[in-house]
DNA sequence: TAATTACTCTATTAAGTCGATAGACTTAAT
DNA sequence: ATTAAGTCTATCGACTTAATAGAGTAATTA
């Protein structure tokens, strides 16, 4: 499950990736747009910030900037750091494996077999996925739908 | 994340595909088998029995058997009835849609968009895979290695 | 038909996580 | 000096998870 966390931190940071070049964006700013409720969102976007993905700037004209280009931030970063390890279970993660207590042989596992396979296929899309990806199939997405009303 | 209760439940659910057809497996003897808490089984167990997946017989000689042959039987089903929805959020669930309340335009959301990717991709692995393929393939894994130890 | 075996059901509990809010503090620009 | 903005710590209630306990019910078999 993506928590509401991660859901209103990838929301965020697609918004500071269409502003990307044009100076700090105000959290309040993007709490009222997203919807997001404003301290909660804080506390998103400091954890952000303290993994490198946003800057900042404190005081009058501050606000929040992408810490890198929006082509160089994924989607499995940003879950890595929020939700924690993209595996559905410890014993098929990379980032923070562990075996399970009561198993007795991993390698003939059938429950990690499959696991296995989902995380490998999670992790394909979500480390494929930038910001700058999504920002462009969205807007195709956006452009998409209308333009047929005009190809009578 | 995977549960420990479906964690289980697979598990036992693969002894239970390996023992198909020979009669009714006691609840105890797979828990001490597999490792699993005894009286926490018996909910797991039960619970499946409810959803079909499994049948039970009371009394001296009884047990529990598969519902369906193994072949029949999916992991997906499964994770569905113990875990819920397989989508990581509501607004990309077949079985269990519901949309995201601060969601302004759903059809232009990048979050979902991702997301559906992910379910679709989890989906497909977890109904495509059946008790009879995970006994076959883990056969395999356990086979494979010890072979090599023959082959000079 | 009594004894035994084994599943069934309802409660309970401790621990942990999640979403959200509050308020005091720090920094920087004007 | 004032104001605008991010930073930090604490706290809260609701919910979920993993696990345990114990009384109840059904079906064999002797």
């Amino acid at each position: 499950m993506l928590t509401h966390k991660s859901k209103y931190a990838l929301k965020a940071l697609i918004v500071l990736a269409r502003e990307f070049g044009r100076g700090p964006v105000l959290i309040s700013n993007i709490a009222a747009r997203e919807g997001i409720p404003r301290k909660f969102l804080e506390l998103i976007l400091l954890e952000l910030k303290n993994h490198g993905i946003l800057q900042s700037k404190k005081g009058k004209g501050g606000g929040y900037t992408l810490g890198r280009a929006p082509a160089a931030i994924h989607v499995g970063d940003v879950l890595r750091v929020l939700d924690g390890p993209l595996a559905p279970t410890p014993c098929v993660s990379r980032t923070a494996y562990m075996r399970c207590a009561e198993c007795l042989d991993e390698r003939t596992c059938g429950v990690r077999l499959v696991m296995k396979q989902v995380r490998d296929a999670t992790a394909t899309i979500l480390d494929a996925t930038s910001l700058a990806d999504i920002v462009v199939r969205v807007d195709q997405a956006a452009h998409g739908k209308p333009a047929l009303t005009y190809s009578i």
